[in-house]
DNA sequence: TTCGTATTTTGCCATATAGCCAAATAGAAG
DNA sequence: CTTCTATTTGGCTATATGGCAAAATACGAA
């Protein structure tokens, strides 16, 4: 990381590596439906729960959610709903990598 | 990565991971104004050569640019020019996370 | 208080990443 | 062919990340 870039590139990248993480992109968008709690989450994820909670802790500490205690769960909220906009985004990204790849298949066949 | 996400959520990682860095971001938005060669944005972040390169290779990868030789440089493009709104709203979060901590500070001042 | 449930933190290991330098490669120019 | 320039690749080190399991914490309920 020895550049000479303005500071406000690092700030945003530890916005997007915060999302950076299948886990993660699937909180996001899970909780863009409804808040939920670790456990709730845990288990639609499935693996250990205290690697679900590392998760939320990055998506807490870059801001992305939001929690609040409540009878003895967590909830857990997302933030800035505008970050659901990256998705469309990025499958437009993800098909037009696909459609590369059939071209690429096609020449070769022929 | 011990989950039973669909594999979809993998993709979509792949592609945002390779825009968690500040110098790739750097990038992205320079492309975003005119296309550039190696040298050229080796010349603005200030790294090393093979460290820029190797930045855009993991572009490259992603399906992110697109490289095209012509005189003895490599010009690079931004494919998916979509990947720029993706700033807008990493800049809300940041404004709102800096919001966030001034309240903080104003509670307890008083 | 003690018990039980939900969540976080810690410790540890394996893997991935960024960075620089040096060496390799590609191709234009002479 | 040789040289020069631009870029990539390989080797290395340091650091960061993800995962699980176990211990610690928080807190409502009994």
């Amino acid at each position: 990381m020895k550049s000479r870039l303005n500071p406000q590139y690092e700030a945003r990248a530890r916005i997007i590596k915060a999302m950076a993480h299948p886990s993660r992109l699937f909180i996001i968008e899970e909780l863009q439906k409804q808040e939920r709690c670790v456990g709730e989450l845990t288990e639609m994820i499935g693996s250990d729960t205290s690697t679900v909670s590392k998760h939320l802790s990055v998506l807490r500490n870059a801001g992305l959610v939001s929690d609040e205690k409540r009878a003895n769960s967590i909830y857990y909220t997302l933030r800035c709903p505008c970050v659901m906009d990256f998705i469309g985004c990025v499958e437009e990204v993800l098909s037009a990598n696909a459609k590369e790849h059939e071209n690429i298949l096609k020449c070769c066949k022929k």
